[in-house]
DNA sequence: TATGAATGAGTGTTCATTCAT
DNA sequence: TATGAATGAACACTCATTCAT
């Protein structure tokens, strides 16, 4: 029995962002994953051309090029720039949210539970694409509500309610005393989104270490930790 | 003795931003003057079309019509496109900066101070056309280093300073626990940060109570306030 | 066997002034015909209108109207208005250089060969469009030094060793008696050069019989013809 | 009594051109004198500008800057950039026709008469900026009829019945063998016109001797000069 | 008379989108 | 399905001309 590759019901679509190594092209067996596999290109470079330009000033001509397609097959996958935009920004933030919704085992303490988190952002988002990313939704999104829309039910009003999950169990363990701070989620993650704005845009001017940055903030709500 | 008016050399050029009430515009004697105020009414309408467009996608045209000049009139003050965005951020920045310089009577307890910043930054810029240039900003930074470069000079780091001087003084007198936190000022920043941005784009989905957020944040740091 | 139209790689692309009579255009093929003959187009209607109003005066609107192309076309062939005329000019020259290389047979005597020269010129120079661009690079030489730099090396260099050569040899036979001569073939065509200026400029005032002109210049050279 | 200091009819209004050494400003006295000093201060910038750049490509701007002159000066001598440059073509040419109307006393043989002619003609006009003006005429002269026109009149038409009175004057006196010659008077000057536009464009590639190869053309027609 | 700020029509160039191959 | 040549609306920028001072 021949063993047909697996394919994934969205194959690679996402972008580098999430992909591991799949840059070396696959077999690329029939019609539909080739179809998949542009579309992944296409994704993948206009996000490139999105973050490196904003919106208006990304050319479809250097999409179709760095993707490695004519310029008319952008529009056999998209209807326009700004369909390919919206579905794009869905395309990458969705394996990112699935995967921060596959919670981590919560073991130990709330502290450890945000410091993994927070560790996680650290390396998966502040400093990468990823970031970039969100400083791109940060800036297009007046002009794209949808996204903007999109980005706040997906992400943000998700990741509120999961933080504010962990403050109220923080605060019922008795590791957090102020409780006003179950009301202002944001005030968590606050440094961290500032980390991600920083170092797209003052890095080269003063370099931030966001993880200590972090650690000195989760000492804050939490408590100094004694280094025994 | 009849008193005449006194006319600012350089009047009203900085925008409606620091206009007080300048709406009803005086008959404009001289030719300095009318040149101001006509450069003055360009930098208020790119404004406003650069918020709400971003910098590609905003029509000199469209700037023109709202300033109510011909185009070319346009090219009478700034260079071309990129120099108007460039020189209207300094333009508008500059005073909200001088405005902050001047800082406002060391009395009380640091906290106080601290809130008396807070609050007035939250009346001043979250939530206001100030707020929507700092999104502008971190939307356009990367591609105008020279303005990242410009805000990072006279705003970021400058405020950082005052922030850590802050801290410094509050660890000194007792007030402030955490000394690690006069490394990262921006912690002290980072929600009222994040209320500038909430406010541009997720209001309309949940409203941000801003001042309610940053006393929380402030009692995080300082203690909570004993309500007496 | 049916025997398959021959189509030229580069077909008719060096504008009217090389084609025979191609007017009834052929269907029109493959895709690489198709773009020559555009280009052609669009060469025959810039050197059409360059002639009529000069470089900077010509409008890339008309010439795309006049080669019955979108004006966004014209950018598919050439990389600015500049370079089109740069261009221009080496398209519709390096083919009449080409004939005018290809000598006539060189018999009879010097005069006859200078005679013969001179009937080509008049026919296929004087007072038609190649003509006219001969007049447009005097006019518009000094803005462009490339195409004057061009124009010298590839047409005027050329002529006048030719030319030079001719006298020579007219010398050697006997046939020319002035020796210095041969030090500025120039005489030896100004009254042509005259001539295309003339009839572009003048000939409205005053009609020139060029032939009879050039006639009369060559009795002065090699002495009056003996009628016999 | 007081001496009113002599005002030209047309005051300076001819341009460097044909001003000695004007150039320290004068007295300048009354009204009239400023108005004419200014008038010719246009047209000197103008002509070099129109040299330089051609018609279409000269900007009213420079002209005013290189003249001194407010922008809006212009207007108060031409109708508009059309006019200027039409009259401009008179008044520089008229004084220079005026001059060469006044003939040379009439000494000597036919040769040193168009000798001395042509000697006049290289110094004042080959490789100067009267040349240029002559090349400007040819470039601009099928965009400007009215121009074309009045330098057909006044100069050419003038020039060739000169040059034919001298060439049966020449025949008449044994000078000039070739009777033809008189009918196309164009030939005596066709080499000197050629010096003209070869300065302009290719002297930097080949400079050109202007004067001896007029002696080499005066020698075809006269001759060759004996000796002695 | 002279100025030069202001105007706005005009033009070169770009680029999203279409469509014949 | 994929291509990329062709399109033409859109836009930044220029510059001749006007006119209030």
């Amino acid at each position: 029995m021949t063993k047909k590759p697996i394919k994934p019901a969205v194959p690679a679509a996402a972008s580098d962002m999430d992909r591991g190594a799949s840059a070396g092209a696959a077999p690329a067996s029939n019609r539909a994953t080739r179809a998949a596999e542009r579309r992944a290109a296409i994704v993948d470079a206009a996000l490139e051309e999105f973050i490196a330009r904003g919106f208006a000033a990304t050319r479809l001509d250097d999409i179709a090029k760095r993707a490695g397609v004519a310029k008319g097959t952008i529009y056999l996958h998209f209807k326009d720039k700004e369909s390919m935009f919206e579905e794009l920004v869905r395309t990458v933030i969705v394996p990112v949210v699935a995967r921060l919704a596959a919670l981590p085992p919560p073991a130990g303490s709330v502290r450890d539970l945000v410091e993994a988190f927070a560790n996680n952002f650290l390396k998966e988002v502040v400093g990468t694409r990823r970031g970039d990313l969100v400083r791109l939704i940060v800036a297009e999104g007046p002009r794209f509500p949808s996204v903007a829309d999109f980005y706040y039910r997906e992400v943000v009003s998700r990741g509120i309610a999961a933080m504010r999950g962990l403050i109220e169990l923080g605060i019922a363990r008795g590791e957090i005393r102020q409780k006003d701070l179950a009301r202002y989620p944001q005030i968590l993650v606050a440094p961290a989104m500032i980390a991600v704005m920083w170092q797209s845009l003052f890095s080269r001017h003063a370099p931030l270490d966001a993880q200590d940055m972090l650690r000195v903030h989760l000492d804050l709500i939490f408590g100094e930790r004694r280094t025994t």
